[in-house]
DNA sequence: TGCTATTATTTAGACGGCTAAGTAAAAGGA
DNA sequence: TCCTTTTACTTAGCCGTCTAAATAATAGCA
């Protein structure tokens, strides 16, 4: 019988999981956590985009969103007001402190990219990404 | 400046949440949840393996363990009874019910694997492998 | 023997993620 | 105009995951 390491299903769990381990070390220096660094990573984009729209932007489901924006709200990284013409929408704007934070976590982002790909030509690199999409599409 | 989704690291959270999702839906039908899968699937292997054995050869911390275990004893999945040489090991031991899953869960595994390697040549599986084997160890 | 590690597990408390159900506001049709 | 549907977000509650700290029991050593 084949071995749980050999499907991969479980080769992706723990790749992501090694992946989100390095990621949360050097993003707690900075005070935030994974996943907040990709909401606000579209804010330095677009500041002001409805919640609706940043949940779809970083693929999650609108409560997850909602939650994540309360924690970054109470942590003072993020402030959102209601849309002055729509009061259903509620604008997400960054503060001052959110703002400060773009470069040092695009600085973590490089590095752990560096570090995830190292050792891969730009080759492998290329194929690995055309894989994943490949199996990103068969499973969507 | 890249885009998010041209990241590794965002590529790999997109692939592994929505093979996770397609695992979530297969197995509750059959009464559990993602991960508790892999735990089964060592006591299908080996009964009466300590929790800290289990966590190990699921890559998970002794407390994830811990809960995921009391979750699954009070569904009626598994049973614990200490050690009776070391009152500190808890040895883990599968209710029929537990084993009654075997299986179905191998046959959910075997076809979610196939939808993931889906249009993928044997080559192109061993290459995907290989390139993941080599990120793992990067970042670990 | 008795005190001090060390080891195995649990508890507490975060965070990200989800679904289902609830709320509130806008849009639309009769 | 008023009622119904749709839309945007929140709440509640669950699961997996982690770290830090607490508990309990064995092992080790003086």
């Amino acid at each position: 019988m084949r071995q749980i390491q050999d499907y991969l299903g479980f080769q992706l769990l723990q790749v992501h999981k090694a992946h989100r381990s390095r990621a949360e070390a050097a993003l707690n220096k900075l005070g935030i956590h994974t996943g907040q660094e990709m909401l606000l990573l579209q804010l330095w984009i677009e500041e002001g985009m409805p919640q609706s729209q940043l949940a779809a932007c970083m693929g999650v489901e609108p409560p997850t969103a909602t939650k994540m924006l309360q924690r970054m709200e109470h942590a003072g990284l993020i402030e959102r007001r209601a849309d002055p013409e729509d009061a259903r929408i509620s604008r997400v704007y960054l503060t001052e402190r959110g703002r400060a934070l773009e470069q040092p976590v695009l600085e973590v982002w490089k590095q752990l990219e560096a570090q995830t790909v190292a050792n891969l030509s730009p080759t492998e690199q290329a194929l690995l990404h055309r894989l994943l999409m490949q199996v990103s599409t068969n499973l969507s």
